[in-house]
RNA sequence: GCCCUGGUGGUGAAAUUGGUAGACACGCAGGACUUAAAAUCCUGUUUGCAGCAAUGCAAGUAACGGUUCAAGUCCGUUCCGGGGCACCA
């Protein structure tokens, strides 16, 4: 009888359907575990080999922890929204619902493959209206809902109406502009208009303006993703900044709780750092700088030099050309107040309002100039760009301390979004700034004296100041309070904390979102009443985007006429609730009863890929913090654990495609005809690319051998030759190997390809090809994706091994938290020990070999050990180790020829939650009753595994020389007294004096000599 | 550029708290069974040197430096790979 995985798998696949074992109940008298999966978006390429890795992971400590009694929600959705099915939608005029309909099918069919215990039942798909229903009602009660910084809590609007009536805005300054302040009766007398646009700037979910990459040619708005070196990556149109209407969420109310909440959750360290840097909390002030405006003048004279260490000598001129003081001043944020006597010029973002004011004449065509270079730049570039680049505006500002003039600069490495849009540069204290300061010749005052070695800024905070007036002689960081409060009781500036983060865009012009429930009128947005959800998506001809960078929906009549908001809700709009609408999925009162959310609770262990660390994961974290606020729910916090699943990459392979360019008066011209396709192996396109070897050699060699392509060059006299790296399916390849044949069938254009071998022979379509020779493929490991031909079905793989073997081998791969490439050579590994574990009950042709004997007491030690390694590991989400546990298990039975159904079927029930197809059908050959799904998890008995002693290490100077037994209770002076006796030791020992002896019982032993 | 993360045999990896580096597998080599193959089983497998051999010695966890009786593990510097950086999900 041997092990029939197709069978066995399929068989009770089918039974547990039947039997509802998946089926959850909120059963409120039992402890619960809720495991999560970050739920996938379900991609037309279908399930990939990295999909299901955190999917077993949450399967295995699902199954666990319903064997250790706990009832047990692991559900599974999808998150159906997103950008691809609206570009299939445009290129092939299916409509986004029915292209996501048919994914999602083929990827349950793919899931139900490997076996998990989901509750179908409780799927969600965000994309269908009674989901996306109460993402519109969650997002109408943000809309409705301002943020009391008194209380930190978010609260009704109306409460703040109230507020507005009885006192104006005094005590709750505006979020979104604090420039406005209002009495009572100023409220009173505003118009509707005016109450609503005053009331938009503290919503939670608001309205307002930001800027987005435009793209004129496609006519569409971009990601930074998808812009490269300023323009589109498809087609590479021109794209620009383009202001438009947009909506936000003001999760910047939430920075402080988003930051708190860290504290009490149990995410990796790294994860933590990643959300608290992304959140930037910082602190410092602003600080207010006159600006003078320079008018023209030509006349200056040199009042000042400068010589720096290598005697280049820098004029500070006295422009005496007439100067107007600007009547708004120059804001700026620092956390370095204690720096303000080291300022040597000021930048200001390309973006910045005052940009205009305060060029000079004479440098305005260089700003111009300079503003149109910035625009066609994306914020990425703008941050990842190692060189220095800025023009001067002309004007100066005034140091507030001691009047100083100060040059004005533009420059693209300040953010406008950031602080106030302007810095004061320090570069004596700070790198960017240094360099700058470099590049354009701008001197530097040096305020830390000897901590300022001239060559590098110094960012201490530790140094004495000089040169600093009445700072002079402190320390950097005592400085910092004492500006501050200088600062305030003059009036000029004020102590500000800052945050990198910015309110979360929430608004796309895309078709495949959820609608806003916002109807516009006469300016000001209504929200619609709650009885018309789900405002559904409206059927649509074209998902072509509308005029001016508006969404789809704005071209639809029926729509406009009803002034609906145009734009739908981003991604992850779906994504941030998701979680509690699985412990009540068919409610249709409310988006999830407030009782069953407080039974369910936390998340316990949430799995996902670090891709979502800051997006996804805090938006997620501030709608649980908005809805705990709102009373909605009990739990601030959505996840209470977090683990991290590496990413699975693609090892993708490259053949090399020579391609001949045909040359008419030293000019390429079309090639009319197309060509022989033919491939090099690696290695000689490494020489060919290195210029170690003439690629027309190659060419020339072909022609000779073949008559390859010989018209083609009578036609054109001469041919020269480009290389091309093409990706080919990883399927057609055995490691770096390619199969010819294959590639030949994979495309209709390589069937008569030709491959120049490694080792210099040519494969031609018409001979069968029989020599040694390889044709090898270049490698590189990318992200799994299906245009790079890299990805690996995992249906393949269950079909070939079964979907047991599949769940091990992707656990037994490496730790979860891992990113690897795919790598299918070692499967086989983990076939053979479950094959090996079979034949400890059943021989191919004995049949039945399991028996009722009673366990020796060596055989419970195998079994005890290995309970206390699988439970710990289990628990730790170290599979890998656990499955070499189990290997080690079977290969000790085996050798101890243990058939004992006494240990069997603890062993068994270990295997449950791993392999749960081959537990189950071995727990019922067994001649239990009743699934293995629901047995009682083996009990570790320390009883069984104690050992009296032990081989101890025995190092001389830390090397170690040799092993001996000892045992474990004796103490030092016994061990010192056996260890010096030792023969091996005596040899090393001899006639040097013992310095140390360290003895660690239980551990090791060191002999210092 | 900034933030996070990783680097250990031919390969995937193990070493949980600073305490025997390479568990468990893959691959490879040799052998058994077989007419043969598959399947299965056994032996070996970090490198170098010495030895018929058991074995011994030396080196070794990206590179360099430090702390320690002891470092893959802690600290510093550098190099390389991967993820994220706000409209991919």
């Amino acid at each position: 009888m041997e092990y029939n995985f197709r069978e066995i798998e399929k068989k009770w696949q089918q039974r547990w359907k039947e039997t509802n074992a998946y089926k959850v109940s909120n059963d409120f008298s039992r402890p619960k575990c809720y495991v999560l999966d970050m739920f996938p978006y379900p991609s037309g390429a279908g399930l990939h080999v990295g999909h299901p890795l955190g999917y077993i992971a949450s399967d295995i400590y699902s199954r666990y922890k319903r064997l250790k009694g706990f009832n047990v929600l692991h559900p599974m959705g999808f998150d159906a929204f997103g950008l691809p099915a609206e570009q299939y939608a445009i290129e092939h005029g299916i409509h986004p619902a029915v292209s996501t309909a048919t994914n999602i099918d083929n990827f349950k069919k793919q899931l139900d493959n490997i076996g998990f215990c989901y509750d179908w039942d409780r799927e969600v798909n965000t994309s269908e209206p009674r989901y996306y229903k109460w993402t519109q009602w969650i997002f109408l009660q943000l809309f409705k809902s301002w943020y009391n910084r008194k209380n930190n809590k978010a609260e009704s609007i109306d409460g703040l109406i109230n507020i507005f009536e009885t006192e104006g805005n005094i005590n709750h300054s505006c979020p979104g502009d604090n420039t406005i302040q209002f009495s009572s009766s100023q409220w009173k007398a505003f118009s509707e208009k005016e109450q609503h646009d005053i009331l938009m700037h503290y919503r939670i979910a608001y309205c307002g303006y930001g800027e987005v990459n435009w793209c004129e040619a496609l006519g569409t708005v971009l990601a930074n993703d998808e812009v490269v070196n300023g323009v589109s990556e498809r087609g590479g149109h021109p794209v620009v900044k383009k202001k438009l209407r947009q909506w936000y969420l003001r999760i910047t109310e939430y920075a402080d709780r988003l930051l708190q909440g860290l504290e009490t959750v149990d995410f990796s360290e790294a994860m933590k750092d990643m959300q608290s840097n992304w959140i930037g909390k910082s602190s410092g002030a602003e600080i207010d700088f006159l600006v003078l405006i320079g008018e023209e003048n030509e006349e200056s004279e040199i009042i000042d030099q400068h010589t720096d260490e290598e005697g280049n000598v820098y004029d500070t001129e006295s422009i005496t050309i007439e100067e107007s003081l600007l009547d708004l001043p120059l804001r700026v944020y620092t956390t370095r107040p204690d720096t303000i006597f080291g300022v040597d010029f000021m930048v200001i973002a390309p973006e910045h309002e005052l940009v205009e004011q305060i060029t000079t004449a004479e440098q305005k065509q260089a700003v111009e100039d300079y503003i149109t270079y910035v625009k066609s730049r994306s914020e990425r570039e703008r941050m990842a760009e190692k060189k220095i680049s800025g023009v001067f505006t002309g004007s100066y500002a005034s140091n507030p301390f001691n009047g100083k003039r100060i040059p004005i600069w533009i420059s693209e490495y300040v953010l406008a979004g950031y602080g106030t849009g302007a810095i004061m540069a320090v570069p004596c204290g700070d790198e960017r700034d240094h360099k700058f300061a470099n590049h354009f010749n701008i001197p530097i005052t040096n305020i830390i004296g000897d901590a300022y070695n001239g060559e590098e800024a110094n960012p201490t905070k530790d140094a004495k100041l000089s040169n600093s007036d009445f700072l002079n002689g402190m320390v950097m960081k005592d400085a910092i309070e004492v500006v501050i409060s200088k600062l305030e009781e003059f009036g000029i500036g004020e102590r500000k904390t800052n945050y990198k983060m910015r309110d979360a865009a929430f608004s796309r012009q895309r078709y495949w979102g959820e609608p806003f429930p916002i109807v516009w009128k006469n300016g000001i947005a209504y929200p619609l009443d709650e009885s018309e959800l789900p405002l559904e998506l409206p059927k649509v001809d074209s998902y072509s985007p509308g005029p001016e960078g508006e969404g789809p929906l704005a071209n639809i009549d029926s729509w406009t006429d009803r002034q609906l908001e145009t734009n739908t809700m981003p991604g992850y709009a779906g994504s941030s609730w998701y979680f509690l609408r699985y412990m009540d999925p068919h409610n249709d009162e409310t988006f999830c009863n407030r009782k069953i959310a407080d039974y369910w609770n936390q998340v316990d262990i949430y799995i996902g890929g670090t891709e979502h660390a800051v997006g996804h994961l805090l938006y997620s974290r501030m709608w649980t913090k908005c809805l705990y606020d709102l009373g909605l729910i009990g739990h601030d916090e959505p996840y209470k654990k977090l683990v991290n699943q590496g990413m699975i990459q693609g090892s993708s392979r490259f053949v090399y495609r020579i391609i001949p360019v045909p040359v008419k008066d030293n000019k390429p011209v079309d090639d009319e005809n197309g060509s022989t396709p033919a491939f090099v192996s690696l290695s000689h396109y490494s020489k060919m690319t290195s210029f170690l070897l003439n690629p027309m050699v190659y060419l020339e060699e072909l022609y000779k051998k073949h008559g390859w392509n010989k018209q083609y060059i009578e036609k054109h006299g001469q041919v020269t030759l480009g290389l091309s790296e093409l990706h080919v399916d990883v399927n057609l390849v055995d490691g770096v190997t390619l199969d010819i044949e294959a590639f030949r069938k994979w495309k209709p254009d390589f069937n008569n390809a030709v491959f120049l071998m490694e080792d210099g022979s040519v494969s031609l379509p018409e001979i069968k090809y029989e020599g040694k020779s390889e044709y090898i493929c270049g490698s590189e490991v990318e992200k799994m994706s299906k245009s790079k031909f890299n990805t690996v079905n995992p249906d393949d793989l269950v079909n070939k091994y079964g979907a047991d073997t599949f769940r091990m081998y992707e656990m037994f791969l490496g730790p979860i938290d891992q990113s690897k490439p795919w790598d299918t050579k070692g499967i086989e590994g983990v076939h053979r020990f479950l094959k090996k574990l079979w034949r400890l009950f059943f021989d191919e042709l004995k049949g039945k070999v399991w028996n009722n004997e009673k366990a020796t007491p060596q055989e419970l030690k195998v079994l005890h050990k290995t309970i206390r390694k699988i439970e710990d590991d289990t628990e730790r989400f170290s599979f890998n180790t656990a499955v070499a546990a189990f290997m080690v298990c079977a290969n000790e039975l085996h050798d101890l020829k243990c058939y004992k159904k006494e240990i069997l079927e603890q062993v068994v029930i270990l295997l449950t939650p791993y392999a749960p197809h081959i537990a189950e059908e071995l727990w019922s050959a067994l001649e239990n009753n009743g699934s293995v799904l629901d047995a009682s998890y083996p009990v570790f008995e320390a009883k069984y595994v104690v050992e009296s002693s032990k081989e101890y290490p025995v190092s001389i100077n830390g090397k170690l020389r040799t092993t001996i037994n000892i045992s474990l209770d004796a103490e030092q002076a016994e061990v010192e007294k056996l260890v010096l006796a030792n023969e091996v030791i005596q040899k090393w020992v001899e006639g040097k004096e013992i310095r140390k002896f360290i003895f660690v019982k239980g551990k090791m032993v060191n002999v210092v000599v």
